[in-house]
RNA sequence: UGGGGAAUAGUGUAACGGUAGCACGAGUGGCUCUGAACCAUUUAGUCAAGGUUCGAAUCCUUGUUCCCCAGCCA
């Protein structure tokens, strides 16, 4: 936990608000936060943004964050979702305590409360329907109109509240009304429905319950009898803060206060929960957990690690205009933490085999390599050499560009840890593909110094064809081919601009033998390709790799500029 | 058309009346047993127009553009 330094500028605006009210004593110096998701889908990197921000304000001003199932629509939830959530909150390395909480279990607090504001005159049963209620709201610049039922008196809204309550009434015929302004111009405050019917199992509650509290008369009792500080939602409940504070007003209890930030958009991809499920009921994605997905359990299978989200989080900072953050940065975020934490191992996807002429047919020696350059505390690990490698295809031209360093026929370079070798001939099947490259090596360069102080242009990753375990791997690209895929030409959605090649499936991949026991969401660093990480289809004898992000890559640079 | 918000390099974000800075991206060079990492360096910005002020991204006025709101979803 680190602590606001007094002097510290640059505070987000959020937190800038929260350093003020330290100051000034205006919560007698607690911070109480909280993430509320409805457990409705599976976390995604957006709510990532919002954990960080929850979590992260009450880490560093010494304060709580409280974890907030808001599950008061019995028809949209699950326990299932429960579970991902806490589980992907936990990952991403936060820790709520014994905060724990659902908003069902306030629902009788929030029932006598209700009750309350009856008998205030400030809440009425309306027996309009859904489509009535829709017609009397008025517009935009119109106001509405009173409901007919809005001057019940409290005895007969107490009565019908609690028949309500017990089931007398079918779905959708009643519901319970805040009494506030049929004309104001905020469509929230035209007396919105605070309770409805509806009778259906709720994940937690059962069938104790036939009436569901709205969000708007649910959020601020839960975040008020939570003690709740700071309240942070998405900018669309700017609009909905005055009922908020209303409520809370007319109820004379705690006041939270509510604050609005941006929620996150990320180039190439979809975010909102609605979209994602899309996705996954139509097959579009193998499931919430498809590595293309932005949820945190497809980042997590993906390869992604706790600590490069949080780094992102921190960076891209908190604000209240729609901005769209550049997948690039993410994908920066991603490769400064896993090149700083994951061991290097080297694996060949395209294999292309070479033999080396005139080394010893049956010999194997074992080389030392590093396990990371970054953090040489991981040590080192001995890599089996023989007469057939593997090396890839990518790394060798038979007729090579200017700017082509790796290896071509007549040419020296290093294989890494190894020796220095050089391409004596091409051999090709009757078709004209190159089947095996013959080569010879420099046993003085053992290791991959020359004593003679000679250099070569290029080092090759290889693998060992003895030795070499079969590995599958699994190339992802970005799932849509447009920047901003919301926005659909007419007559399309956001699915007519799926990536065809957001999947490219290698089998026969080459790799190191001292991968034999990867555990499943282990992550590597295959050398010169990018990052990998164990996918959970692996089984025993049966590696499946995610790519989790390629190396930034000057040659591919070079080479589409020339094309 | 009513109400609520918001505008700073390509992208994201600082500067709280006093030198417009940082990060990502892009470019160039260096280094290199990963064409990675790392190092150096270049590029490029205050929505517009007025006003206040010695001085304005910041304060005032007017305008422009963008986002949100008419669920018994959250």
């Amino acid at each position: 936990m680190s602590s606001v330094n007094e002097n510290q500028q640059n505070l987000d605006f959020v937190r800038q608000i929260v350093a003020d009210d330290c100051k000034s004593g205006k919560w007698d110096g607690r911070v109480v936060t909280r993430f509320p998701p409805e457990p409705n889908g599976y976390l995604h990197i957006g709510h990532a943004k919002s954990i960080c921000l929850n979590f992260g304000i009450a880490s560093e001003f010494g304060g709580k964050c409280h974890l907030r199932f808001d599950d008061t629509n019995p028809e949209k939830e699950e326990q299932e979702y429960v579970d991902s959530i806490i589980e992907d909150v936990k990952w991403l390395g936060w820790d709520w305590g014994k905060n724990l909480f659902f908003g069902s279990d306030y629902f009788q607090q929030m029932h006598d409360w209700a009750v309350d504001l009856i008998k205030k005159g400030k809440a009425y049963v309306c027996d309009l329907n859904a489509e009535q209620i829709r017609q009397s709201r008025g517009t935009l610049t119109g106001a509405g109109n009173d409901s007919p039922y809005r001057n019940r008196s409290v005895e007969e809204n107490l009565d019908l509240f609690e028949r309500m309550r017990k089931g007398e009434f079918p779905d959708g015929s009643r519901t319970l009304r805040a009494k506030i302004d049929m004309s104001s111009p905020n469509f929230n405050l035209r007396d919105p429905v605070m309770y409805r019917i509806v009778h259906a199992s709720h994940h937690r509650t059962g069938d104790k319950w036939c009436i569901y509290p709205m969000y708007d008369w649910a959020h601020g009792l839960e975040d008020s009898t939570e003690k709740i500080t700071h309240s942070i939602c998405t900018l669309e409940f700017e609009n909905h803060r005055p009922l908020y504070d209303w409520f809370i007003e007319q109820l004379g209890i705690y006041h939270p206060q509510q604050i609005e930030f941006a929620r996150l958009n990320l180039t190439y991809t979809v975010m909102s929960k609605r979209k994602l499920l899309k996705l996954v009921q139509e097959n579009l994605v193998t499931g919430w957990d498809d590595p293309r997905m932005p949820t945190i359990c497809g980042m997590r299978r993906r390869g992604y690690s706790p600590a490069a989200i949080r780094s992102f989080c921190d960076k891209i900072s908190v604000n209240k205009f729609n901005s769209t953050i550049d997948f690039a940065l993410l994908q920066h975020c991603l490769r400064e933490e896993l090149n700083k934490s994951s061991p290097r191992v080297m694996a060949v996807l395209n294999p292309l085999k070479v033999v080396i002429e005139n080394y010893p047919q049956d010999k194997v020696e074992y080389l030392d390599a590093i396990n990371n350059p970054e953090d040489l505390s991981t040590g080192t690990r001995q890599i089996p050499f023989s007469r057939e490698i593997y090396i890839e295809r990518d790394d060798f031209m038979e007729e090579p560009p200017k700017k082509f360093f790796r290896l071509s026929p007549g040419r020296e370079v290093r294989l890494r840890y190894a020796y220095f070798i050089t391409c004596t001939s091409v051999i090709k099947d009757s078709a004209g593909n190159i089947t095996e490259l013959r080569c010879t090596y420099d046993p003085a360069t053992r290791g991959g110094d020359a004593p003679d102080g000679r250099k070569v242009k290029s080092t090759l990753h290889w693998v060992c064809a003895k030795n070499a375990i079969e590995a599958e791997a699994r190339l992802y690209d970005n799932l849509f081919t447009k920047e901003n895929p919301d926005e659909a030409k007419e007559g399309k959605d956001f699915t007519a601009y799926l990536n065809p090649n957001s999947l490219t499936k290698l089998a026969g991949c080459k790799v190191e033998p001292s991968l034999k026991d990867a555990k499943p969401l282990s992550r590597w660093q295959f050398e010169r390709l990018g990052y990998f990480c164990v996918d959970s289809d692996s089984k025993d004898g049966k590696l499946v790799f995610n790519r989790t992000a390629t190396l930034r890559d000057e040659w591919a640079k070079i080479k589409n500029a020339g094309a």
